[in-house]
DNA sequence: CAAGTATTCAATAAAATAATTGAATACTAG
DNA sequence: CTAGTATTCAATTATTTTATTGAATACTTG
């Protein structure tokens, strides 16, 4: 084969992969798939999607073999082929931070109104976590708690956070985390925490970047 | 600003970013400038596009703040502006390679011909390299040895290895690289060597590679 | 300032991408 | 087998991306 013809053929089967997460809402899929899989219907959900429209950016994402499928009963769950997909995006979505002002700018005007803005690195919470004054606090759904989460973190799902607060005691330190820097639960957690006079921070990253980074996790077999 | 609208903000810039990436020309571009800064004219020369058509594939990488220019008399040269860049073009790589089997398929093709299908991973030349026996070749142009080397290599850029592969002697063992794994001089090195007897193979990845893991590398000032 | 070179710009046409809609499939439950 | 549910498919339209072409800019050199 010649020199041209074989460079063409590389660079462009990676660009093809490279347009699968080019797009919001793929990128948007990748990024709930790193919790576990989904159903279409609750991607669709999450995502705020027409059903239509989610299954064909699946299509999209599974040829690029980046998600495959499982079927059960009426239901297709989809989920990431490899963790590298995962590791992947979480490195774009670093470059993105590193690169893009007005991603910067974007998040400071988010966080700022839930006093969220003073995030936590992952190796300071690591390092804090051995302090019998701090409590880790996963806010996602019971579900994907379960699927894994921070060694020693207790969940209290956003929603039911209003409601446990009172029982919370008031003379610890608080770091909530959930699915990742553009997972809005911990913002909201942070800011009824702060509100009710908790001192509170969110953790910078999500469970999945904790995960890949090899940090302490555990799982609650179901 | 609502949950929402924060989202889909969030995701849209980095898709923006990723677009950038998501085209053969342009990720060509990419790991070409991972050598080092490059004019309009050598970068058309080397991936075989028009000038206009450069030129318009490095406007979009630059809005996207994947690569920087600096003007120097009629020319422009352009370079990515941070190594993060190349260290994500590099993950990506990696991921096709794993995800994609038509990739592997294609690198089989192209390097049964020229003897170089057997390469040698990164670590394993680093061990190896402690023989007396072995000598790295580095085959890229010398331009470019002097902007970064692995630390003990020597230059015979490939061009003009048909006429100093009588001087090389033959009771050593070589092992060629260049740019990474779509660059094909360490594949033609390696034909070449084989062919007159010599015992040979290509390093699987490249110069970028090398630098980025933090592996032992040498400059030489101009 | 005139001529020459490197690069960018602007306009065009062809091709690819994306959202929406309604119909078609592939299952389960009764 | 029928009705119901989750998902996919196909067709349509609007939008975006891409390569090509020739003209316009921004420099340098004499």
């Amino acid at each position: 084969m010649e020199k041209r013809i074989f460079k063409d053929k590389a660079y462009s089967l990676l660009a093809a992969m490279i347009k699968a997460m080019a797009n919001p809402h793929r990128l948007e899929i990748v990024d709930l798939l790193g919790q576990g899989e989904r159903t279409v219907e609750e991607i669709a959900e999450e995502a705020n999607m027409s059903i239509a429209n989610t299954s064909q950016h699946l299509q999209v994402l599974k040829q690029a073999n980046l998600v495959e499928v499982r079927r059960e009963g009426n239901y297709i769950h989809y989920r990431l082929t490899h963790e590298e997909v995962s590791k992947s995006w979480q490195m774009l979505r670093e470059l993105g931070f590193s690169q893009l002002s007005e991603m910067e700018r974007l998040i400071r005007d988010f966080r700022e109104k839930r006093n969220s803005l003073e995030a936590l690195p992952m190796d300071e919470l690591l390092t804090r976590m051995r302090s019998r004054n701090l409590v880790v606090l996963d806010v996602r759904p019971a579900k994907e708690f379960n699927n894994g989460h921070i060694r020693g973190a207790i969940n209290i799902p956003l929603e039911g956070l209003a409601a446990k607060i009172n029982h919370l005691p008031k003379n610890k330190e608080y770091v909530a985390y959930c699915r990742g820097p553009f997972c809005v639960f911990a913002d909201e957690a942070v800011a009824l925490l702060t509100k009710r006079g908790f001192k509170a921070k969110r953790l910078m990253e999500g469970f999945p970047d904790w995960k890949m980074k090899g940090l302490p996790v555990e799982t609650i077999e179901s």
